[in-house]
DNA sequence: TCTCGTTGTCACGAAAACGTCATCCCGGGA
DNA sequence: TCCCGGGATGACGTTTTCGTGACAACGAGA
């Protein structure tokens, strides 16, 4: 597998990358390997300094050690994913532990991808620029449109064939999640730690009722086919039938 | 130095690896080396029915000789990673010259590692072993394609030549399963441990329910045809025919 | 104070999924 | 060929999960 195309490479330049990791070797050989393809490395090698890290330099993504002294790095990933100028970092674990239950407890925790240990280069640079490439176009207040539904945060509108679609504010925050996140089914875990944001203390279900107002809203010209239900999981927006 | 983990040596069974040589003692010996230790070895003595070979049984690993007539290993493996469906089968490199100059270029034309002739049967197969653990990754969100049949865990579908396939919970898991871990067999027991989680009490039998309930979702694009099973011991995911 | 819109929770019915069993079937050894 | 154990299948009752309507709490604004 190639690292990185030329093009990837070229969108890597200059973008900041958080190493939370306590193994000094593998800090070490990451950092080289990342400053090498052309990113920005800092390292810290617990949760306290990863948080005045991130706070300062604002990172573009954090690679993120599961077992770490103190706070792990599964709690600090939650914590990220419920504040909000964090909320939108993307985060890589990295992990001894390849079975299947942690994995989903990471993927639970908001992961957007995690690479297994021992790693190579060339793996964990291809996982980055992908997402990386993945992640960078969402977030901020441009409006996406999907098959004539556009929601616009600018103006705070939503319009179906240029229609108006009238929505209460969280439906409105949940849409914009949503359609900046297609095709990707989320937990009401998630939902709520990345819709609600916060430390909230609400219960899952509730996020079935505001779906079911979204779908309300979006049902009049047909939209709502786009709020897909995956049974024994969670939620999904897609454009593609189910 | 073992060769190879039992565990290992088992995930090897099934896996098709080319082998590129010219010389015709190191190609029976490499050859009857891998079938003994489990692998399907198919074997070529130039780029030009490698590129057939590999077109036509797309091997999950390729042994590549540095120097042949013609085409040289080192142009082939720059070809093969250039070309989308050739890019991410992995290659090892078959080299007399020990230099670091040798080895270098080799990495940089994608070879995922080397060894340098005369090498020993234990070795070579170590390093196939652990080229193959490194890059059959088994799994992150990433989707898993085999012969037209697809897998995407972040989005939660399972589709068969781009056409949707409904699958309940319990069997999305266990194909999800077998797909990360082709070409070899589990018995219930494993599957109850591995698909529903450690502390079950589930009669095994139960685990055949599911197998049937898969194999019905999968039998309308013909894709049951992966599901087989090993009597007396389990069943297996396969796009190999039994 | 009253009204309206929004929000979180609950209860109930519907739907989907699950695990077990009885039965039929098939394959391989004798 | 028969026999037998393991596998496939269909049905069934139970459990889990989802959708939905109702409702009370709350705050903003009239």
């Amino acid at each position: 597998m190639p690292t990185c195309t030329v093009i990837d490479r070229e969108a890597a330049v200059g973008k900041r990358i958080l190493l939370v990791e306590d193994e000094a070797a593998i800090r070490e050989m990451v950092e080289h390997a990342l400053s090498r393809a052309g990113f920005e490395t800092r390292t810290v090698a617990d949760a306290a300094h990863a948080d005045r890290e991130i706070s300062h330099s604002r990172p573009d993504l954090i690679l993120l050690d599961w077992m770490l002294p103190g706070v792990s790095g599964l709690e600090l990933a939650r914590r990220l994913r419920r504040n909000d100028p964090t909320r939108n970092i993307p985060i890589i674990m990295l992990t001894a532990k390849g079975e299947e239950r942690d994995r989903l407890s990471g993927f639970e925790a908001g992961a957007d991808d995690y690479v297994v240990k021992p790693f190579s280069v060339k793996e964990l640079v291809a996982r980055i620029c992908a997402v990386l490439k993945r992640t960078t176009p969402t977030g901020g207040d441009h409006p996406i449109e999907v098959d004539g539904l556009r929601i616009d945060p600018a103006s705070h509108r939503v319009t179906g064939h240029g229609e108006m679609i009238r929505t209460g504010p969280t439906e409105f925050r949940m849409l914009h999640f949503f359609m900046g996140h297609p095709d990707r089914v989320f937990t009401r875990g998630q939902l709520l730690d990345r819709v609600w944001g916060r430390d909230v203390y609400i219960e899952e279900r509730t996020v079935d009722v505001h779906i079911r107002r979204l779908r309300k809203a979006l049902a009049k010209h047909g939209f709502d086919r786009f709020v897909q239900t995956v049974h024994g999981t969670g939620y999904r927006f897609s454009r593609h039938p189910e």
